[in-house]
DNA sequence: CGAATCGTAACAATGAATGTTACATGAAAA
DNA sequence: TTTTCATGTAACATTCATTGTTACGATTCG
């Protein structure tokens, strides 16, 4: 099964966009995301239909963030994007009438259910302003690390 | 993605095995599980290499489980079949240079990494023995059921 | 008007899982 | 020994979801 990544384009493209004061383009969000522009404006138009960033036609126009960083979770982007599946492995035969498969598909699913409560539960707890603070954390070590890197 | 359904597919053969004294065919399996023969062998056949069954060839050969039941997990099946990725959402870029994408990366990682770990850790608490018990449990219900509809 | 930009439909490419065909190999029955 | 019933396995086909691409319409600004 090919991933589906576009949590993870969505969460790059935000923060990109939280680096930018002023609009960025659907080419240049392409950019950063080594991705088509078209595959942009497909994503990024359900968080716009979800009013967490707004879009703007012609000239100077493009993607901005339209709520504070600190006000959406992981777990809201996911449920814009659809909630798209989140395990790879599952029953081959949903609701089948073969009693033996019953049990088996039971307690699979009792586990995956148990394990997505707790995905879900984190990515509750995660929001755009702690990834943001994250990516600052990093910049300022990466800096660090160049200064060294000169001195030397 | 497509769902990656072996593990349930083996659950399936194991306790339809465990039902039968005889060894049972890959045909005969196939039909339980709806699926091809070969697809049977090709997923069995791990199960061999890992000796926790036996098939034999010719006239009333076929397939038989070779170890008690209580003394395997599913999680012992999940690294018997290769380990196959849990997850049906991921990172876009797995080692970026970019900084951001960096922050996201780890972010999603940590809760994978903790929703893997419970999951994992719930199939290496279930056996062959304890889905076989709630088959039977079934069973019997099933015939309850029955006897209750006959009486009516 | 014309360039920049999003909106969107339609289609192509990719990748992973599963299904299918074909044939070789081995074992037991006739 | 020949036939029949099995597995073993390679090669190829199908299916399905995700992602990428092309094309063109709609809108906004200079």
């Amino acid at each position: 099964m090919k991933k589906n990544s576009r949590l993870s384009a969505v969460l790059h493209a935000l923060l990109h966009m939280a680096e930018h004061d002023e609009p960025m383009t659907s080419d240049a969000l392409a950019q950063c995301l080594s991705t088509n522009p078209v595959v942009v404006r497909r994503t990024m138009g359900l968080l716009r239909d979800a009013e967490i960033v707004t879009s703007e036609r012609g000239h100077a126009g493009g993607w901005r963030i339209a709520v504070d960083l600190s006000s959406v979770t992981l777990r809201q982007l996911h449920e814009t994007l659809g909630e798209p599946a989140i395990f790879a492995i599952g029953n081959s035969n949903e609701d089948s009438q073969c009693l033996v498969e019953q049990a088996v598909n039971a307690a699979l699913e009792d586990t995956f259910i148990e394990a997505e409560a707790l995905l879900l539960k984190r990515f509750g707890e995660i929001t755009l302003a702690d990834l943001a603070r994250d990516f600052a954390r990093r910049h300022a070590q990466w800096h660090q690390q160049k200064e060294l890197e000169n001195e030397s």
